[in-house]
DNA sequence: ACATATCCGTAATTGTCGTTACGGTTTCTG
DNA sequence: CAGAAACCGTAACGACAATTACGGATATGT
């Protein structure tokens, strides 16, 4: 009963923090300003969190946790590999290039001990990097796919869902993209990998 | 004979620039602390750039006619379409991927008023984009390539050239690339080009 | 209801940064 | 060579941030 309420509290925080820092960006964000916009108090923060690294860290991890219940949530059906992919693309490349990703990201940029950028790949691509190697194994034995690494794979899928998307997003010159876009790309990628490793090598 | 040794200084001082922001990173880079790094005052910065953001966006829009110059270069040769790709690909990507490209990403990141964001990507991606339109029309015009819109198969090359890599090293999660790895990924991006857009469709 | 731990609002502390100002020195110009 | 302009080194100023501290309010457990 105690743990619920602050739990929900620091959702309320971690809310805030997201609030500040996707319209002040990351130099304009402040721990009194989170502070201020959560309607919490300094103490409070640095009580739960330790520091700003900290806060950040918590919001890093939740988001990339999220992210994975999220895919593994479609993974887990039996539906043929190629038509999870389809419906799994438009899914990550939305959360990948959504605004609190972006934020994230810039974060990570800017965090010049390099924690943050490897807490967020290390729960963000290198979390999602094995479940679609089970999927693209599942495509394999089932023929739909010929490749013999399956990381390279797995890299190719990723570059031609992705591109160079995520880095036009986070230096402001790409607007957050619309749902139906993100479906058309995610297409356009399973079409692709069809179309490269669709048949086998002599 | 004045301008020259102010051009020669101004390298200088922007060469400072990069060091203190490739070793302390961008929140870490003071006016002050490239001014000590190049034995300059800061009243001459000032005098120079105007303020913090010239310096970048000179930095930046510098950085970008290089890039240029060094591509416009490679371009101005008669061979075939394709292998200009191949010369030209680990070059684009050496230089998207490497030290100073990275720092002004993050400092472009960091910039929440998106302007050192435009600059960087006019100059940059959108720069480069009418030349690599230019190669590929070439190679449609020869019969290598067939695709109806030119953009996107810019899109597409450079999906496939750069992927995620530059979000990556942006957020410190992957180093610097060596001069074989720019090579073979080059390379495989036309591979996979030629596969996907060397069969007319239908 | 009471004692206690927690939280809020606010202020203090300390440090840094962007920007401006200034005396001394070097460099150009005529 | 004299005067002017530009540049260096350093300091000053105001703003703001991270972190800590504290009194009053609020919730918690008994």
């Amino acid at each position: 009963m105690r743990d619920e309420k602050r739990s929900i509290r620091q959702q309320q925080i971690e809310t805030a923090a997201y609030a500040v820092l996707e319209t002040k960006g990351y130099g304009g964000t402040s721990m009194a300003g989170i502070a201020k916009q959560a309607r919490a108090s300094n103490e409070t923060l640095y009580n739960w969190y330790g520091d700003k690294q900290g806060l950040f860290r918590a919001l890093v991890t939740r988001n990339a946790a999220e992210v994975k219940a999220h895919l593994v949530e479609e993974l887990d059906t039996d539906h043929d590999a190629l038509s999870i992919l389809a419906s799994l693309g438009p899914k990550l490349l939305n959360l990948l290039t959504g605004d609190r990703a972006v934020a994230l990201n810039r974060a990570a940029a800017a965090d010049h001990s390099g924690e943050l950028g490897a807490t967020l790949s290390q729960s963000g691509r290198e979390a999602v990097f094995p479940l679609l190697e089970k999927v693209l194994e599942r495509a394999r034995d089932d023929g739909q796919l010929h490749f013999a690494e399956t990381a390279d794979a797995v890299g190719l899928y990723l570059d031609l869902l992705i591109g160079d998307l995520q880095i036009r997003r986070v230096i402001g010159r790409q607007p957050s993209p619309s749902e139906e876009f993100c479906q058309t790309r995610a297409q356009r990628a399973v079409h692709h990998l069809e179309t490269l490793l669709g048949t086998p090598p002599p």
